[in-house]
DNA sequence: ATCCTAAATAAGAATTTTTCTTCACTGAGA
DNA sequence: TCTCAGTGAAGAAAAATTCTTATTTAGGAT
């Protein structure tokens, strides 16, 4: 209890020093986008997980909080093939590895890699472009050593 | 005309190849795609195209074709921050430019880009995964030297 | 060439996702 | 404390996508 008060502080701190009003529903979303780390949420994932808590939060203020947040760069909008918007609270620059088969999106950070590219585009100069960031998509299929298909023998 | 019906013997046999019957409107449909190389359509879009010359069409039937092209590996899911679904008749490995300020989706291809990584990711081993592709998404803003203010003084 | 069947389509209903509108309310500075 | 621009709730509206059903069609078999 006590560390959620410290991190709502910070939270708040946060929302603030993007030029954002710091209201409780804010600070709610701002803490569900960190709960759900990882886990590159829609709106209404982040609504779901803040109703038993929060009853009278509307869906409509999630959107729109999380299009304010993407606004002032507190988070970022995670590029996506199912075409849902998704969020994520990390805004260290990583990369993303879509699995065709679950469609699940996870993070890929990869310092060698991001350095490569950093390289790369420090001399690269992309024609009418200010480049602001960049990231590698990786597309492939997750090899889960749990669901292994094995065939006992009888006996 | 005659360069049309050439083209609809070869995208026939694509679809064919693909595993799917070819059927006029899955060719008008891959047609469309094409016509409309670079821009990342989505299923409006290539709806729009194609109801002047097929207005019997269906906006239901264009989504399940996109799909099952997908399915088949004969177009592309863009990757997209915007949320909607857009399609690319372009699979060669290539990557995409983000416009922040005109949510333009441009495409960028490099071949250098395209080595270092291929050169990259052919040593690096990604765990639990079995890596099919990737490319970079680079975000930016278009820097559109007609688009400059420009301010004429009086006189 | 004709027939047959599984697959595909049109049409529109239904569902899902996102945005918008209105009005009441509240955070934070004067 | 007072004020007010910005914010929130609620739900309507719009946009995007999927689903359902009856009808049609492609392509293989006859």
């Amino acid at each position: 209890m006590e560390q959620q008060s410290l991190n709502r502080a910070g939270l708040k701190q946060c929302i603030i020093d993007g030029g954002l009003k710091a209201t409780h529903q804010r600070i709610v979303i701002f803490e569900a986008l960190e709960a759900l780390h990882g886990h590159h949420p829609t709106a209404e994932d982040v609504f779901q997980l803040l109703k038993p808590a929060n009853p009278s939060i509307s869906l409509g203020t999630v959107y729109k909080t999380l299009d304010s947040f993407v606004e002032a760069a507190l988070i970022r909008r995670v590029l996506s093939e199912e075409g849902g918007k998704r969020y994520d609270a990390n805004t260290v620059s990583h990369s993303h590895i879509y699995c065709s088969n679950t469609k699940e999106i996870i993070d890929y950070e990869d310092a060698e890699l991001e350095q490569l590219l950093q390289d790369f585009f420090s001399k690269r100069n992309v024609e009418n472009f200010e480049i602001k960031s960049f990231a590698v998509q990786l597309t492939g299929n997750k090899v889960e050593p749990d669901k292994q298909i094995s065939i006992k023998p009888v006996n």
